[in-house]
DNA sequence: AATTCATGAAACC
DNA sequence: TGGTTTCCCTGAAT
């Protein structure tokens, strides 16, 4: 079954730019063969060679070697002649010297990796083994019935429906849609700053901005009052903001004393709630889990040394229905099952071993049993039963994803909605040429089996879309690419729809670099689009930015 | 159009 | 083990 969206072509309706973006970028490069000449033609003349003196006498290391620079054309990967590395028109041609980017196996590339094959992604199964445990008893007899065995039609939502672009003065880090009402949504930036979107009302959002000093890790929304949110920040503060008000308040400050070095400035990045218990748990960048009680807000007990000492703990999860249950992930390369009723230091239940850093784990959004995980080894595991063999997972799923520090890393999402818990959303990092323009889609992955079921993408967004949450209701997906946020829902066909089918988007300030003490300034610059060929503009509400800039 | 910078994990010594 | 170097499909500003 082939994907949606691919190789379709374009929406007529799309997205329309601020008028002082005038390039058409009509002409295409046809130029795609004929670079090898370049390579054979020894060209002495562009070959240059270049020595530069030790000047650093003043250090006390021995001298260096003259640097020879060539100045002959090489792969900026592998520094080698004979090709080049990089985009090729909207084709990026890896260096063959290197190992696949995608799977990361040597001998090939990602242009003929198998895994990078067009309606699926590779995938490893693993024999089922029965451990023929009590609780393996239970799960099938108890839960595993509950779940249906035929799996619904999957409703993608692939086209953008709103959006506002530059939204945030920097990268979004994290995205909550509000538990009850629809179309509210969370956005947390590497600023440390919160958004609040009605996407309703498309016009109707904010920005506080004095509740953290940098990057904004995870949110949780508080299950007993709905008004207020929990955030993780790396200023080392848990915070608790009224949506209403702006208004916030610290848990719990784990740099009481200001910068003290960068071997102790303490981050938090993991996040969860776990209401049966009343309490907020939250992780650092040494490994350490605090515990927050909700009612005094406040730090109840020790921080227990969850991960590697001196490791990032990436992600907490609470699961769904055991509030005994509790994971954890990090830069150890371990996710990890831990008991609450026992949380100690080496005593986790489980310990599932990964390749490389673990950005998420999840247990699944329903019935808790399945396990999905997104590692920075480019493959998303999947154990399917908690209750069975959790020595090996029951698949893994190649899929880019690389680490990189100027993106926010990326996290496999389950679908909220899926009774089938099968369904999961994540960015994708490698781009395709889709109709001569490089695209990094949105996945839509069927883990059960592996099956890439929808790749989604939109010709204005040309930046990499890495944090992506679907709507625990509705049939919308909320996509943060860069500073932006995307909503998209699903297509609508018919052409009697397609009438009242606009795309709204909200454009904000072009750059901050007037803003010394405020941020985006976007007077005047602020206007909605309908996606139809009016240029009338309407008026908007600005975006609003409260409080001052903490130093991080 | 090319360069610069932001700055995290892994490889390297 | 610890400090240093590297860097690779980024994104925005200059």
């Amino acid at each position: 079954m082939a994907p949606q969206t691919r190789g379709t072509s374009f929406p007529k309706i799309v997205i329309e730019r601020d008028y002082d973006t005038e390039e058409s970028s009509e002409e295409e490069e046809e130029h795609e063969e004929d670079d090898e000449a370049l390579n054979d033609s020894e060209e002495a003349s562009d070959e240059e060679r270049l020595e530069e003196k030790d000047e650093a006498s003043t250090s006390t290391k021995k001298r260096r070697e003259p640097i020879t620079i060539s100045l002959k054309r090489v792969c900026k990967v592998c520094k080698k002649p004979g090709h080049e590395a990089g985009f090729r028109g909207a084709t990026y041609i890896d260096c063959p010297m290197k190992p696949c980017f995608l799977c990361k196996m040597p001998g090939h590339t990602t242009m003929n990796c198998p895994h990078r094959v067009a309606t699926e992604f590779g995938v490893s199964p693993a024999p089922f083994k029965s451990s023929h445990s009590s609780l393996e008893y239970v799960f099938e007899r108890q839960i595993k019935c509950r779940l249906p065995a035929m799996k619904p039609a999957y409703v993608i939502p692939n086209k953008v429906n709103c959006a506002v672009i530059r939204y945030h003065s920097r990268r979004v880090t994290c995205l909550e849609f509000h538990p009850t009402k629809n179309n509210i949504l969370i956005s947390g930036d590497k600023k440390g700053q919160l958004g609040v979107w009605d996407y309703g009302k498309v016009h109707e959002r904010i920005v506080y901005g004095n509740i953290h000093g940098c990057i904004l890790n995870n949110m949780k929304f508080n299950p007993s009052n709905d008004g207020t949110i929990y955030g993780a920040s790396s200023d080392g503060t848990v915070s608790s903001t009224d949506l209403e008000t702006g208004i916030s308040l610290s848990l719990v400050n784990l740099n009481p004393n200001g910068w003290q070095g960068p071997r102790n400035w303490r981050m938090l990045y993991g996040l969860d709630m776990n209401s049966d218990r009343g309490v907020l748990l939250a992780a650092d960048n040494f490994g350490l889990l605090y515990m927050m009680d909700v009612r005094s807000n406040d730090v109840t007990g020790k921080p227990i040394l969850i991960h590697k000492k001196g490791s990032k703990v990436t992600g907490l999860h609470c699961h769904p229905l055991q509030p005994d249950l509790l994971m954890s992930c990090g830069n150890d390369h371990f996710a990890r099952i831990w008991d609450m009723r026992r949380l100690e230091p080496g005593s986790s239940i489980y310990n599932l071993p990964h390749k490389r850093v673990v950005n998420s784990a999840y247990f699944s959004p329903q019935s808790g049993s399945k396990i999905l995980t997104t590692s920075q080894d480019n493959r998303i595991r999947v154990w399917d039963s908690i209750f069975g063999d959790l020595d090996s997972p029951s698949r893994e799923i190649v899929h880019s994803h690389d680490f990189n520090r100027h993106l926010t890393p990326f996290r496999a999402e389950w679908d909220p909605k899926d009774v089938s818990e099968s369904l999961v959303v994540v960015g994708r990092y490698i781009s395709e040429n889709f109709n001569g323009i490089a695209l990094h889609p949105i996945d839509f992955i069927d883990v059960t089996t592996g099956q890439l079921v929808a790749e989604v993408m939109d010709p204005n967004i040309t930046t990499i879309s890495p944090v992506n949450k679907l709507h625990p209701r509705d049939d919308v997906l909320a996509c943060g690419s860069s500073r932006s946020i995307f909503i998209w829902k699903p297509e609508e066909n018919s052409e009697l729809k397609r009438e009242r089918d606009e795309t709204k988007i909200i454009l904000c300030g072009k750059s901050e670099k007037s803003g010394k003490g405020k941020l985006d300034d976007d007077s005047g610059d602020d206007d909605t689009y309908g996606s139809k060929s009016s240029k009338t503009k309407k008026p908007c509400i600005k975006s609003k930015v409260h409080g001052g800039k903490r130093k991080c």
